[in-house]
DNA sequence: CCTCGCTGTAAAAAATATAGTGACAGCATA
DNA sequence: TATGCTGTCACTATATTTTTTACAGCGAGG
């Protein structure tokens, strides 16, 4: 596969979406923002919606936030549009006759358990209304 | 392609061999573990030896530690076959001729540096002693 | 000195998650 | 009623890894 951008393209989204209130905003418009096209938008749109962080109506061009930008999370980001995806793999195809086989995977899942939870520990404390102060900051220089 | 398997492959690869230390190792028997083929298994023993993570000699099966278990963390071994691979990727085609295009990408740099971070200080704190320990528990069980 | 088994390495092939594309039904607005 | 947009689905293309295959070269043993 290629990387995934999901995440990054996820919070593109809903930068523009904070960025141009009040006007109509079009997933063909910000497709031309992240340079891909509108039915890409559209299906991570959808993602957000499930989760509550945005809301739309059919056939209006007019997206809104649905919660506030300090109570929208990276993590809730994250989760909405990877599904909950682990950054580590276990193997679960070792061979099961072998000593090593058997038990190394399940050890292993304790562990990545543990990295996984220090990595999203971290997510949750990035909302949106950080990266957004991050993101002015940049466009005043 | 599909998710990689190649730390939790890694770090079957040195269990095998501290389990059988002592007897002749070939790729052949670890690849028959991990249930993959030899030249695979090579592949990422190259890559353990290239980080000072294992020693081995050409042409005779009988790899072995470079390091005291105590000294090996998931880090390292992450480090050594995944070549500091980021969990988060950005989307670097972005149009930049809109300004949230512009500016988006580089002011998430930031904060997926701070996840990587916090994964990666985990990381560091698990050492393959501990790793063994956990293992040497389940085999009793 | 020759044979055998193994490692190290590179190049080609296969696998597969993911992005990207295209199409269309249905709602809202004018 | 016509137009523009969203939501959704199925299909295709793409990127990048894993896996496979092959072979040169070293070491050990007879």
């Amino acid at each position: 596969m290629k990387y995934s951008t999901k995440l990054s393209d996820a919070i593109h989204i809903l930068i523009y979406i904070i960025i141009n209130s009040g006007k109509p905003i079009t997933s063909d418009q910000i497709a031309e923002s992240i340079r891909t096209n509108p039915g890409c938008v559209r299906q991570i749109m959808t993602l957000l919606k499930k989760q509550g962080i945005i809301k739309s109506v059919v056939g209006q061009p007019r997206p809104s936030l649905a919660k506030n930008v300090s109570e929208i999370t990276l993590l809730d980001i994250y989760n909405a549009v990877e599904k909950d995806k682990a950054f580590l793999h276990l193997d679960m195809q070792t061979n099961r006759e072998c000593i090593v086989g058997i038990h190394i995977q399940s050890t292993l899942q304790n562990y990545y358990d543990k990295i996984q939870n220090a990595a999203e520990k971290e997510m949750q404390e990035i909302t949106l209304q950080e990266i957004m102060n991050s993101f002015y900051e940049k466009t005043v220089n």
